[in-house]
DNA sequence: CTCCAGGACAAGC
DNA sequence: GCTTGTCATGGA
């Protein structure tokens, strides 16, 4: 069933060319300054940015440089805090991804979920589009649409994430990938908090429809 | 004016 | 354990 909203969703949309980011870093930062934010304000802050997305260059940055650079991202107290913490850490990989690959997948994912700042949702979205691991990243959207879709959606982050990986049974990290970035496309296009069924691609597969006539 | 956006965390029960 | 308040900006 999964892979039928996937299938539709990509003959739909196409392919969505995630994660928009020239470097791992870059998509480190945006992974922090989308939380809980417009991708559109994220936008306006990486735009800001006078240095390269490298984690170096972003700890000589002062607090206050950091914080008027993240502004328009909201949060930026929070945020300014976490992103330091998060290059320290890359840092002990030298910033290079094919160190980080070297090591198990699941102790990169518990060093992640170590540092303050990154819940799961963040360190998934850093395991898939930074390190190319195979991890589905749930977000609001996905328990949005699924939930609509009448597909059981588990509180527990965890529970949902590996209910959803077991039922795919597909590890390709670019299967990931696409899936959850066309999760999003829709989710705005289409499944937002206030519907809008019309011309919706997953009106076939969708009870929601059903339940408003 | 209110509500929302590609969450995480800590305090309170 | 689960629920609630907090963090902040910009656009609809």
């Amino acid at each position: 069933m999964l892979f039928q909203v996937y299938q539709q969703l990509f003959d739909s949309y196409g392919p969505q060319n995630w994660w928009p980011a020239k470097t791992p870093f870059e998509m480190m930062i945006g992974a922090i300054l989308t939380q809980n934010t417009s991708w559109t304000n994220v936008e306006k802050a990486l735009a800001q940015f006078e240095i390269p997305f490298e984690p170096q260059a972003l700890l000589k940055l002062s607090n206050q440089e950091l914080i008027d650079w993240i502004r328009p991202s909201g949060f930026f107290n929070q945020k300014s805090e976490r992103l330091k913490l998060l290059a320290q850490w890359f840092l002990q990989y030298d910033g290079d991804v094919t160190i980080i690959q070297q090591h198990p997948a699941e102790d990169i994912r518990k060093a992640l979920l170590s540092l303050k700042g990154v819940g799961p949702e963040t360190a998934d979205s850093i395991m898939l589009y930074a390190f190319e691991w195979p991890f589905f990243v749930v977000d609001a959207y996905t328990r949005r649409i699924f939930s609509r879709l009448g597909y059981p959606v588990p509180k527990d982050y965890e529970a949902f994430r590996l209910q959803i990986e077991a039922d795919l049974n597909r590890p390709s990290p670019s299967f990931y990938n696409e899936f959850h970035a066309l999760i999003v496309y829709h989710a705005k296009e289409h499944c937002t908090k206030k519907p809008k069924c019309a011309f919706c691609p997953l009106t076939a597969l969708c009870q929601y429809p059903l339940q408003i006539a």
